[in-house]
DNA sequence: AGTATTTATTTCACCAGTGAAATATAAGCC
DNA sequence: GGCTTATATTTCACTGGTGAAATAAATACT
C-alpha cells in the first residue's frame, strides 16, 4: 500500500501536464475530485480493516449502527437501503448475517404485515458498545492538528458538496 | 438512491443519541468520518456510471489517466498497482482489457528485461482527450458556489488530513 | 557459477455487491 | 371482490476485486 502523499504528488504533476494539452480543464476542481476520492477511498480502505477482525463489513456494521442510533432501535428492510445506499437483495443478505449472529432481531410489523421490523437485540447494543471505543484514538489522530475551526470548515465544504451532489443527482432524475 | 442530504440529517441524529450512551465519543471526528465515507462514495458511484456508458471501469480509467499524464506516457505494472491501490493480479487484467481495446501496448523493458514497460497508445490519447471534456461540466457543478479561497481551503484540509492517515498507515506498520 | 531476490503473470477459490426476474404477502382502492 | 400497488425475499448469473500459491524469467549478490 502505497502512501497518498505519493499519490497526490503525483497527480499535482500529472494535472499540470494534462493542462498544456486540455486548456479548458477546470484544473482545481479536477483536482478537489480526485483528492476526496483518493481520501475517502483510504479511508474506507482502514475502516474496512478494522472491521475484519471483528468479522464483519462495512455494510453489516454501519447497519447496526444505523439501528443503534435509531430512537427506539428499530429500523425496516427498506429504510436501512436507503441510509445505507444498498441494495433490497444485499440487504436481506446483511440481515440473515445479523440475525444469525444475534445482533439484530427481525419480525412482521404489527401496523403493516407486509414490513419487516428489524430491531437491535441487547446483545447487539453491547456489541456496538465494546467495538466502538476502540476505534476513538485513531479517529482522533485522523484530525490531529486540525483546530476546531478547521473542523467545522472541513465539515461546512463537504456538506456544500453533499448539496450539489445530490442537486446534479436530481437534475439526471428529471 | 436517497439522498446524501438524508442520509446525512439522520447521521446528525445518530451521533447526538449516541453521545448519549457514549459520553466520551469524539462527535466533531466522528461526524467527518463519516461526512467523508458518504461523499466520497458518492462520487465514487457517480464516477462509476459516467465509465459505465464508456464500457470502462473506474481502475481501468485511472490506470489510463495515469499514462496520459505520465512524462513519457509509460509506467510498469508495479508502479501503477501503487498508483491505483490495485493488486498486481488485478493491474495484470486492467492491462490486459486495455491491451485489447488497442488503448495501451505492452513491452519488455530494455534496461530491466524483468520488467514490462506499459505505453499509452496514439488513440489511447485520442480516447482520453474524447472522453474528458464532457466531464467537466459536471466536475464545475459539483463545486458551484464555491469561492476560490474555499476551494484551496477544502484542497488544504483534504491534504492535511491525507498526511494524518499516511501517518498512521506508517506507525501501524512500524 | 550458484543462490537469492525482484517483477510479472497465471490460476484458483473466494468475497461483497448488482440487477433482473419470480414469488409471496399484505394493503389500498374502486 | 377484484385489481393494483407496496414490501420483502429468493434465486441466479454476473462483476470487480482479493489473496495465496505456483510459475517464469531476469537481475543481484558473493
Amino acid at each position: 500500500m502505497s502512501r497518498l502523499g505519493n499519490c497526490i504528488a503525483m497527480m499535482d504533476e500529472g494535472i499540470e501536464r494534462m493542462l498544456e494539452a486540455i486548456p479548458d480543464l477546470p484544473v482545481e476542481q479536477a483536482r478537489l475530485c480526485r483528492l476526496m476520492l483518493m481520501v475517502g477511498g483510504r479511508m474506507d480502505e482502514a475502516l474496512d480493516e478494522k472491521l475484519k477482525s471483528q468479522q464483519l463489513i462495512d455494510s453489516e456494521f454501519l447497519t447496526l449502527l444505523i439501528l443503534y442510533s435509531s430512537p427506539d432501535g428499530s429500523s425496516t428492510p427498506g429504510e436501512l437501503c436507503e441510509f445505507t445506499s444498498q441494495g433490497s437483495t444485499n440487504m436481506t443478505r446483511i440481515g440473515n448475517t445479523l440475525v444469525k449472529r444475534g445482533l439484530i432481531s427481525r419480525g412482521a410489523s404489527a401496523e403493516d404485515r407486509r414490513r419487516v421490523v428489524i430491531r437491535i437485540t441487547a446483545a447487539g447494543r453491547r456489541f456496538v458498545l465494546k467495538m466502538l471505543p476502540p476505534m476513538f484514538p485513531r479517529v482522533e489522530a485522523m484530525f490531529a492538528g486540525f483546530s476546531a475551526t478547521e473542523r467545522s470548515q472541513l465539515s461546512r465544504l463537504l456538506r456544500k458538496l453533499a448539496k450539489n451532489l445530490d442537486q446534479l443527482d436530481a437534475e439526471d432524475a428529471s
